[in-house]
RNA sequence: GGGCCCGUAGCUCAGCCAGGACAGAGCGCCGGCCUCCUAAGCCGGUGGUCGGGGGUUCGAAUCCCCCCGGGCCCGCCA
């Protein structure tokens, strides 16, 4: 049982008028105020072939007024029925928004799997906010869920850190730093000498444009050391020192392999760097409010055997590609297949090679046994890689590959959600060279622009202006659709104005000091008591039967949130409701309502705000506080 | 060069997939509102050739084609 008022008015107008469900599922719209409080759009064969008649519908007891215009039907509702109809699903049902019709199904989220070399970013935020979000919203619906993160430990960046840290030898973590930040730090170092070395050789051999190209390259490289410098002057010396008597790209590739093949020593080294970062990227997940249950280490699917026995199947089928082994996937790539796999039409799929020269595996094979394992374990019908649109080929590869492995349910049930990356104004965010806003120092300044803000007002708590912080900026990743690329500025992440999470907690904070006041006043709050006497004048006001509707609307608005898996139009109604309430807040009394009738129906009505915007606020991860 | 995403008010963004009734918010700017339930609020004003051009349609921000601008991808990286 969905508890939905308007899919039950839906239902009323569809059998009153003797027309499928669907169409006026199809055609039904919330029109401008004056038109009605409902209308369908019905198609002119159904105007010509059922002879819509307004007669009929008077057989809807929720109908008090229709009429037809072109090809819209205009309805206004019956307000006290339809009223009575919304507050007595939002009373007594904890869960008003959500619809646990259909079948259950298993379903594997992975997201976040940021590389475990540098702390977590405000891209891997952006993902935070948004796997989490799918999940939570696929339970709140039904579903069994499992979210896991892989831990991709076995590319060629980890050996890159871990060089680096061979090369520090006993030198120790600056106290006051976190792990991963740490780590970061060694990691860019490694690189920007790494490639400044690089360059400089190749500058030595270039002639004429290439080397312009170089030198502007290498200055660029310059600045990103001297910042690295000035962080960590002593480990950026213990590093570009050693550098100068190794073969870097040997030295890295050794790394790699052994640790591949499961020598001890540099399993134990790395797996130290890797598992410090890993406690690290915990710490600051936990604090944005965001759970993984299970951690998958990408270099333990080779050392089981399972990324060989991938390995072996493709082999079968692989080919010569520019002297390296790989699937072409030209056999598999006809039209039919795409559309099952969701593979765009004009993509073009180079060939995927698997095997490095050198022995070492390749990250598009591997997560072909990891996507199996996920599937295996769980016992999952769908599995969602929820990751930035820039992986949208290798995904599309590696759901070719499975398919072509003859894992065919696996490819079809494998979902890309993809999103847009976060872009920094007026820089390049580059990982390799440390240059990145973490999500540990937004949140911190997140919570120092509230406390200041809360100074302002005279007062609140370090644990208040935690939770506003952390929810402005989930609510702001949330709100731009995950097809857009968002546009990180300080200024428009920590806004606290309307169109903003504390400007939704702040609402929410009223409504709770509306029921603080009324306890005050010795009103009884018995809801059920409320619902069985719900004063008529309640909805006559324009703005209380706006409420109603909004109110009424939001099981519509989960629904759609929850089939797009699109946080969007939440947040959007979200703020609408919200803006409709503090409307109404300020222009009449509602615990201080002489009429005691109307004002215990007022009560209600703010009950019923405050449990839609409790239940989206929590849909959307954000905590709902209540005094501000 | 090819592919994908995006282009809507000075700025940040909804609406586009499933075409319909004068294109919506917020910020900004200008002007108001706290002896009364939280002023992170509310009210009024300001602001748009929906990137450009064709096409389909009774009807296009929405669908199709071309062009322009921005982002991302096209690696024995992930």
């Amino acid at each position: 049982m969905c508890a939905n008022p308007l899919e039950d008015v839906r239902v009323c107008i569809a059998d009153s008028l003797g027309v499928p469900i669907d169409s006026v599922r199809m055609g039904f719209d919330i029109p401008r105020e004056e038109f009605g409080d409902i209308s369908i759009v019905l198609s002119k064969a159904m105007i010509e072939r059922d002879k819509v008649s307004l007669d009929r519908l008077r057989g809807c007891r929720f109908v008090s007024q229709a009429d037809l215009k072109g090809i819209y039907l205009n309805i206004f509702l019956d307000r006290e029925r339809f009223t009575q109809l919304v507050l007595s699903y939002v009373v007594g049902r904890e869960d008003y928004g959500v619809c646990r019709e259909g079948r259950q199904r298993n379903i594997v989220v992975e997201y976040v799997s940021a590389n475990p070399i540098h702390p977590l970013h405000i891209g891997a935020a952006r993902n935070a906010a948004l796997g989490s979000f799918i999940a939570r919203i696929l339970r709140a619906f039904g579903n069994n869920v499992q979210t896991r993160f892989y831990i991709n430990d076995a590319g060629r960046q980890t050996a890159i850190v871990a060089l680096g840290f061979k090369l520090l030898k006993e030198f120790e973590k600056p106290a006051n730093m976190k792990p991963d930040h740490w780590i970061g730090l060694v990691y860019a170092i490694t690189n920007t000498v790494a490639e400044i070395q690089r360059v400089k050789k190749e500058l030595e051999k270039a002639s004429g444009e290439e080397v312009k190209k170089l030198k502007s390259e290498l200055d660029e490289l310059m600045v990103d050391a001297a910042r690295l410098y000035s962080i960590a002057p002593d480990a950026f010396n213990v590093i570009s020192e050693a550098m100068k008597s190794i073969d870097f790209e040997e030295e890295v590739s050794r790394i790699m392999k052994e640790y591949e093949e499961g020598e001890p020593s540099t399993v134990s080294l790395v797996r130290s760097i890797i598992n410090m970062c890993i406690e690290g990227f915990k710490e600051t997940l936990k604090r944005f409010g965001v759970e993984i249950e299970v951690w998958d280490w990408e270099s333990d699917l080779i050392w089981s055997g399972e990324v060989e026995k991938i390995l072996r199947e493709l082999r079968k089928r692989a080919t010569m590609h520019k002297g390296a082994l790989a699937i072409d996937f030209k056999e598999i790539d006809r039209e039919d297949i795409r559309e099952r796999l969701r593979i765009e039409k004009g993509l073009e799929i180079p060939p995927l090679i698997i095997q490095r020269s050198d022995g070492t595996t390749l990250y598009t094979v591997r997560d072909i046994a990891y996507t199996l394992k996920k599937f295996r374990e769980f016992n999952a019908d769908t599995v969602i890689n929820v990751i930035a649109s820039e992986q949208k080929l290798p995904q599309s590869q590696l759901r070719l590959a499975l398919y072509m492995l003859g894992y065919t349910r696996e490819a079809e049930n494998l979902i890309h959600y993809s999103y847009e990356i976060v872009n920094v104004e007026g820089a390049k965010m580059s990982s390799r060279r440390g240059r990145i806003i973490t999500l540990d120092e937004i949140m911190n300044e997140a919570k120092r622009r509230v406390l200041m803000e809360l100074e302002k007002r005279g007062g609140g708590s370090e644990e208040i202006a935690e939770k506003v912080g952390i929810a402005a900026i989930k609510f702001y990743l949330l709100s731009v659709s995950p097809s857009r690329p968002v546009k990180f500025a300080w200024d428009s992440v920590l806004n606290f104005e309307r169109n903003s999470a504390p400007y939704l907690l702040y609402t929410y904070a009223r409504t709770e000091g509306i029921f603080r006041k009324a306890r005050e006043l010795g009103i009884e709050l018995d809801w059920a008591k409320m619902l069985q006497k719900i004063d008529k004048r309640l909805a006559e006001t324009a703005r209380r039967w706006r409420l109603v509707k909004l109110v009424a609307s939001f099981p519509d608005i989960m629904y759609k949130s929850y089939k797009e898996l699109d946080p969007s139009p939440l947040a959007i109604y979200t703020l609408k409701i919200a803006d409709e309430f503090n409307t109404w807040y300020d222009e009449e009394p509602i615990v201080l309502e002489k009429d005691e009738s109307l004002r215990d129906s007022k009560i209600l009505l703010v009950y019923a705000v405050n449990k839609v915007l409790r239940n989206s606020l929590q849909m959307l991860g954000i905590e709902p506080i209540e005094r501000m």
